[in-house]
DNA sequence: TAGTGGTCTAGACCACTAT
DNA sequence: TAGTGGTCTAGACCACTAG
């Protein structure tokens, strides 16, 4: 493991129980050299993911200042799947399988995600339930030359996990894209709808591997009144 | 100027006028260090900023691989304001002021922002008009004694450009939450809004500057016909 | 003035990819 | 095997903040 990496990890939990509380300095970077017996640098990186992560604010001649994340509750931002955020967020969950089987790629697939047509995906259709009612609906389209069985227990549980622990996948980043459409009737038929919903939220991603292959296309349509997303953005100076 | 800055934004250049085109590769580390007469850590500094950014992904032994952003058009990630979007991509506009004035901090605003109740902040309503129709409505409330003046002509414009430019705040980052909610009566009065419209995408914003106070609060109010928003995010792996 | 973070360098060793 | 990126070190100088 990463020294830089396991550093991080322990200020982030350090962070998270208080030990170092919103508005506190963490120790100066020479006290950490010291605590952790590594190089400036080696400090440095790992201060610099807690400040691409919003935990901390850097300050030249004060030093780190321990952001306070709660302001809108969890910043759980980035790439995360509904499986790991609403176990981040307590939420009583239960996940049924739709739909699950091989197709093969139509020409609007290929537009998308570039798997050449006519090849082998899995398609796959999820109802995510809350209280017994269907707020979520997950479609999924994997690539079958990179995931070659899809297990529909798999399915039922976290895609991620399955393609990270068990088939050795490294997922590395995503294309992400939100709208608001209007429903049709085949979302009307799989989600838990009044009459009065006429939209759904709609967000869209194209997740790729470490070597850049594209492995996943998702649709997760969400219920209005369910939706939420949360950021840290850092501003880009032009 | 930063050297690793400079070469950072010299390379986004150069991939953005497609130099060095989507899958093609950029010269590796050891040429960069000769092309720009530097050391490795500052190429690998730059070159950190176009991993994390979304235009390139690294690979050991290969190379750093151009990425292809335009999958979902423009990834306009991040902190940005509406002015800068809408010049991004080209979008005619109108913005008019429908209300600008000083404040006395409610318990309601402090509860969010954490300034003292009573202290003064200024409230500003701007209606974004494309093809004369209001379809975004931003209602921000601003720290007044970061920012004493708020001429209407600079809100008119972008607020950021004129605290950067002229007023000299560092603006650093930002907690963003994106909900979708009920259209109220104040809302429908000030927006271009049909009878079907029952709901709007609230984007709330904290915006905070270099020394961790936050100076801004906003709701941007965007008709769910015309709201978007792209996003660019590397896993984070627990 | 002492201590902080910001930048940059030069060099080392490792893991991975090509061939 | 040669070349690539990944990690880590030790040391230097600078800019900023505080007492």
């Amino acid at each position: 493991m990463n020294k830089f990496r396991e550093i991080f990890l322990d200020l982030e939990q350090k962070i998270i129980n208080k030990e170092y509380p919103p508005q506190s300095l963490l120790p100066s970077e020479n006290q950490l050299i010291q605590m952790y017996g590594v190089s400036r640098e080696t400090i440095r990186k790992a201060l610099n993911l807690l400040k691409n992560a919003g935990y901390i604010q850097k300050k030249q001649g004060k030093g780190s200042i321990v952001l306070d994340m709660n302001r809108f509750d969890f910043p759980i931002s980035g790439l995360t799947s509904f499986k790991e955020l609403q176990n981040a967020q307590h939420i009583p969950n239960e996940t049924h399988v739709a739909e699950l089987k091989k197709i093969a790629v139509s020409p609007k697939l290929h537009q998308i995600t570039d798997w050449p047509v006519a090849s082998e995906a899995w398609k796959l259709i999820r109802q995510r339930k809350i209280d017994g009612e269907v707020v979520i609906l997950d479609r999924d389209y994997l690539n079958a030359g990179i995931i070659p069985l899809l297990p529909e227990k798999k399915a039922q549980d976290s895609l991620f996990q399955y393609f990270e622990n068990e088939l050795g996948l490294e997922i590395s980043y995503a294309q992400k894209e939100i709208t608001v459409e209007p429903v049709n009737k085949e979302i009307r038929d799989l989600m838990t709808l009044t009459p009065e919903d006429q939209h759904v939220v709609i967000v869209r991603s194209l997740v790729y591997l470490e070597d850049t292959r594209c492995f996943q296309y998702s649709e997760s349509i969400h219920r209005l009144d369910k939706f939420r997303f949360v950021d840290f953005a850092r501003r880009r100076r032009v």
